[in-house]
RNA sequence: GGCAGGGUAGCUCAGCUGGCAGAGCGGGGGACUCAUAAGCCCUAGGUCGCGGGUUCGAAUCCCGCCCCUGCCA
């Protein structure tokens, strides 16, 4: 058994979760889900960034200790991805008492290395960004991401890591290791960030009280990446025996935003630590709303959790991962076009093509061959959901998540075009049609079957809804067990329909 | 300012080693009836950002410009 260690980026804890932290989550967690139904060992890591000065910020101004402040936002966030279904095995907290240590750990390592030193550093500081910024940055004297802000002349004295040991190495290893920076345009975009040469980096920081102390010194705290980072090590248990069973991770899913931190400083302090590299960095594209990001106000009218409840956890999941490409962004022009085709997709997926697919194949099993039916191999229908399944995986292991979804509805339409072209109403009137007529609706169970497969990874518990429903067992089975393990193609005769179509105009 | 990616049907996008403009959704029409008034079949005539150039022929190659996004400065 192959082991797969797949983990996202930690959300920083000054607010709640919306639906662009969501499409990560979910990506991920797809991707987890696939790799399990593949055979793997699946360690699935997800969690919260807890330290720094605006986390503190947020706490003193709510009035409440920031350990108390932080453990409300994580209970929240846990919250969000339980009702979303994700299947973590992990859920790491950059205060809890062994991160603080694996950090601490990593930390000495380094210095030991000898890529530490002690130096004055003297700039601007906004504490906004927790950041030095070039007087050359600055636009009216001010931080040019917070303009409302003063910002300061600042001297302090700092830890520094010597970053620029590493321009060499990582270029080294990204030449060796192409697919350590995905997607392409992300690899090229820091392969131009290296050829131009890296500066050193602060490890530390004086005026923050709300972190990591750095090891043996006084007075100061680790720098928040330099903690951050970490987190995919420290939730293995590191530096204690047992985390070498699955690091290196397989993956890291982050945001397109966040590459410099994962696709070089991580790997610089991990080859400064002597550990090994994570195999790829996958960098995933925004929800975006009229060309930009998702601003404050646009994420509160999209309201994660009433997109939820919608149509429920597995259906937003399915709209989530069909709608934005798991490779780039997804621009919508406006909160309102976003909602109606979020509805759109559901009504015209889910409920006409899919449930409708299960609900009339069901009723004529039912009705037709009183719920028995058996055959349907090597037709038409089952050679189109070969190629498709071929499709399905070869896209699902480029990670191009959403054309594998767009093979499964392709099994989808061919199954209700297969209805219509060989009509089982018409052949079962006709007695002499009865093997014709089981072979047509034995080959929509086996469709079915299939496609419950493949939806499994991005809507579990519909994809059991829809096994159980063509009268198989538990769960649909992994992908190498399918051949065996068809469904008793005796489908019960169930209440109710899997996707409600949307009667009522939206409110 | 530098670099990268992008500007194609109402919407989202594919096509881009040059050769009759495509898909899905929405919209319009038709035949059927197992089904969630769903599905199926037919239908989209869009200056392929703008202006030049190369070519028998360019959405697809080259040059210039405009706009958007991202990374860097």
């Amino acid at each position: 058994m192959n082991k797969f260690y797949v983990t996202t980026a930690i959300d920083y804890a000054n607010g709640l979760p919306h639906v662009g932290h969501s499409f990560e989550k979910v990506g991920a967690d797809v991707i987890a889900r696939y790799r399990r139904l593949r055979g793997d060992d699946v360690r699935f890591a997800i969690g919260m960034d807890e330290h720094g000065q605006n986390v503190l910020r947020e706490a003193e101004r709510q009035g409440i200790e920031p350990g108390a402040w932080v453990d409300d936002i994580a209970s929240k966030w846990q919250a969000t991805w339980q009702r979303l279904g994700l299947s973590n095995t992990d859920f790491v907290r950059t205060t809890s008492a062994s991160h603080v240590r694996a950090v601490q750990e990593l930390v000495r390592r380094i210095q030991a290395a000898g890529d530490i030193y002690l130096d004055r550093y003297e700039g601007y500081y906004c504490e906004r960004c927790e950041a030095f910024r070039k007087e050359s940055e600055l636009v009216d004297g001010k931080c040019p991401l917070h303009p409302s802000r003063d910002i300061s002349w600042t001297e302090e004295q700092n830890y520094f890591f010597r970053l620029s040991n590493y321009t060499e190495p990582l270029l080294d290893h990204i030449a060796a290791h192409p697919e350590f920076i995905q997607p392409d345009s992300r690899r090229n975009e820091i392969l131009r960030l290296l050829e131009g040469g890296l500066d050193d980096i602060s490890a530390s920081r004086s005026r923050v009280p709300w972190g990591v102390p750095f090891p043996d010194t006084e007075g100061h705290t680790v720098y928040v990446w330099f903690d951050a980072l970490p987190n995919y090590l420290s939730v293995l248990g590191y530096p204690e025996d047992g985390y070498e069973a699955w690091w290196p991770a397989d993956l890291h899913v982050i945001g397109k935003d966040i590459t410099r931190f994962h696709c070089v400083i991580w790997p610089a302090m991990l080859m400064s630590a002597g550990l090994p590299l994570p195999a790829t960095v996958w960098a995933h594209g925004f929800v975006m709303i009229g060309g930009g990001k998702l601003s404050k106000s646009e994420a509160e009218r999209i309201d994660l959790g009433r997109l939820v409840d919608r149509h429920g956890p597995d259906a937003f999941r399915f709209i989530l991962m069909r709608e934005a490409p798991w490779d780039s962004d997804r621009d919508f022009p406006s909160v309102e076009s976003f909602l109606q085709q979020f509805d759109d997709r559901y009504q015209a997926d889910l409920a006409n093509d899919l449930g409708n697919l299960l609900n009339r194949t069901v009723a004529m099993i039912g009705k037709y061959r009183d719920g028995r039916v058996s055959g349907g191999q090597d037709t038409e229908l089952e050679n189109a959901c070969r190629a498709a399944l071929d499709a399905y995986h070869q896209h699902m292991e480029s990670m191009q998540l959403h054309a594998a979804l767009e093979d499964v509805m392709t099994i989808v339409r061919r199954s209700n075009a297969w209805v219509d072209s060989r009509a089982p109403w018409a052949l079962a009137r006709d007695p002499a049609a009865a093997d014709e007529l089981d072979e047509v609706l034995g080959a929509l169970v086996r469709a079915l079957a299939r496609i419950s497969v493949a939806l499994a990874p991005f809507m579990p518990d519909k994809a059991d809804e829809i096994w159980k429903r063509l009268g198989g067992a538990g769960s649909p089975p992994p992908f190498d067990e399918l051949g065996e393990r068809w469904p008793a193609l005796v489908p019960e005769s169930s209440e109710g329909v899997l996707f409600p179509r949307i009667e009522t105009p939206r409110d």
